[in-house]
DNA sequence: ATCCTTTCGGCAATCGATTGCAAGTTAATT
DNA sequence: AATTAACTTGCAATCGATTGCCGAAAGGAT
């Protein structure tokens, strides 16, 4: 603990200050507070007590100009399709709360960006600010384009999402094809014909989702059974489109697939509100298995991505790209967990 | 739009190297560039294109270096007395999300760390880093004396929580004793004599709001009414509560005062599972009015607190205080808002 | 005591942009 | 045309830490 009063009476700026306090040159204190390098244990032991007694920590930009790197990474939450979306979105607070243990973990600061992609050029300015050494980008969005773009030259950059072959940029995420597959056919099993898909395609990922969802539905051969509702992620939209798909009078859905749970929460709701039962008359499934999907009434059943392992690999395949590596996409599978909404 | 097609052969890494190019000096290139200074018009634009041809950006760190200011701004979560609490929890997000607008259209980046205080240190490890301009803390936790004693001596250093008398830190938030005392007067009013409040008051907030409660209960004469249950702000943590006061036979609490709307909406849960109707049977008051409260069923009453202008005064009042400025703390007045949950 | 091998630590260049000062250029005024 | 005023631009020091290179000192061996 550092109190005000075991302080000197002056404070020590830089090295150059330490060194003469110390009798020695800015070089020696820089090799002994760096802990490497060459130097005698009792003048490293002497200078370090020395800086601990006054506080002093060495300049973190000076340093980073000399040894051209900042120590931290740039996480990016791009909000394109969604207008309205905010950050507070607890899928990206589920993952941006791993990100930022797995780097700090690893020794790197979290440079938070939130931005609203307009123009082509705005993920070029974050990696050529300077001010990190790599970048993650949380989710697709609609704009795969410019991350193929800039991922053809700047190779410190990561982004969670789906993989799609001829992708040029690195992702980690789940296979979200088989993740609409697997929400469908959980719905199917239980006997659903009709079917209401609850998400904005525009989006690369909940494309896939809706892809996955074809191609259950065309298995069990109720291809026609599938209706669209280009719900956004944000909380509260689902009253409209449930108020519309309640007026199907020959072809109601029996059940909706929900591209995330703040959706399937918000289509629970409205569907309580309304007065149907779920999952008796309707039944529900979310996309994430985020903390709220059990704390909903029913609990959701939904399709679980693991979003602490899919932090810790986007980590890892960064700094190993940082280091000159060239690791690929991975994509992983995501679960069925069964609740009480369907 | 910028092609690689469109790149001339050589990449400019620096000032120099554009200065070279453009048969400047490197002084000249920097005014051209920074916007300010004194040069003429063409001199200017035909740099400002040149630098946009080759997609030249200055370097950031060295700019940092120089004049001595990072344009970042650290916020810092330190998730003291709830070791188990994630930075998932809605309320971080929330906040983070406005602060994370509010600053970037003020043209700061914003530094994240997660921080489970450990010594006495670890926020002067945040502010002696170097990395930062100046540090919003979200939430006092059990640190107010780290925090005031930083404070004494570190200026751009502002919190978001409650304001004691003789408390040294700049803080914004809502009053708690006031926000106590709404939430547990709303219950009285809707006839509740017996009431539970649920919430840790190692943490000065709730302790604040706790103190509301029992000056509430006071008022009424019904001191002996209340009843406390530690309940920790993570998610699902009201079960085992729930259970407990559920055998009080005689005293059985009729109203749940919660100290958050996770809490409660854990807490409207745990009831619903137990077939004990919400309002009829408990009544259940939360605080904050995150987004879920509108999705919770019933819909949740809380007690309202502005994060939205909560942020805009945090940076405000930290940009001031980094302008040199000495602003003082601000307390903002919590309200009710009345859904179906009492 | 002398020579050789290690180890230590000082010197000075370097990272890249900024900025006060002064020199140089052009425009304006008498 | 000469002088002054008003702009531009170049020069070089500066921010603070890092690190390759080299001399100096210490330790060990003969």
């Amino acid at each position: 603990m550092i109190r005000m009063a075991d302080l000197p009476e002056k404070r020590i700026r830089n090295i150059a200050e330490l060194a003469e306090l110390a009798g020695v040159s800015p070089g020696t204190v820089s090799r002994a507070l760096s802990g490497a390098g060459l130097i005698s244990a009792k003048t490293r032991t002497r200078i370090q007590e020395l800086a601990q007694m006054h506080g002093f920590t060495p300049n973190a930009m000076a340093r980073n100009l000399r040894i051209q790197r900042t120590g931290a990474i740039g996480v990016v939450i791009p909000l394109g399709h969604e207008v309205g979306q905010h950050i507070s979105d607890p899928f990206f607070m589920t993952m941006l709360g791993y990100l930022a243990d797995a780097l700090t973990e690893r020794g790197y600061d979290l440079l938070l960006s939130r931005v609203i992609p307009q123009g082509a050029d705005w993920l070029d300015r974050i990696v050529d600010s300077g001010r990190v050494d790599g970048v993650i980008v949380i989710g697709q969005s609609d704009q795969a384009e410019t991350l193929d773009r800039v991922a053809a030259r700047y190779r410190p950059l990561v982004v969670w999402g789906g993989h799609v072959s001829g992708q040029v940029h690195c992702s980690v995420g789940s296979d979200n094809l088989l993740g609409g597959d697997i929400a469908t056919t959980h719905l199917i099993e239980r006997g659903c014909r009709h079917i209401a898909f609850f998400g904005d395609a525009r989006a690369q990922e909940i494309a896939q989702r809706l892809a996955g969802c074809r191609a259950a539905m065309q298995r069990a051969g109720i291809a026609d059974g599938l209706r669209i509702f280009p719900a956004h992620l944000t909380a509260d939209d689902a009253h409209p489109n449930i108020a519309v798909f309640l007026n199907e009078s020959d072809a109601r859905p029996q059940g909706i697939v929900a591209v995330s749970d703040v959706v399937a929460m918000s289509a629970l709701h409205a569907l309580t509100e309304r007065g149907i039962a779920v999952p008796d008359q309707v039944r529900v499934i979310g996309y994430d298995d985020l903390p709220i999907a059990q704390q909903t009434v029913p609990r959701l059943t939904t399709v679980r991505q693991d979003f602490a392992g899919g932090a810790a690999h986007l980590v890892d395949l960064l700094l190993r790209r940082i280091a000159g590596e060239d690791p690929g996409s991975i994509v992983m599978k995501p679960d069925l967990v069964t609740r009480l909404s369907t």
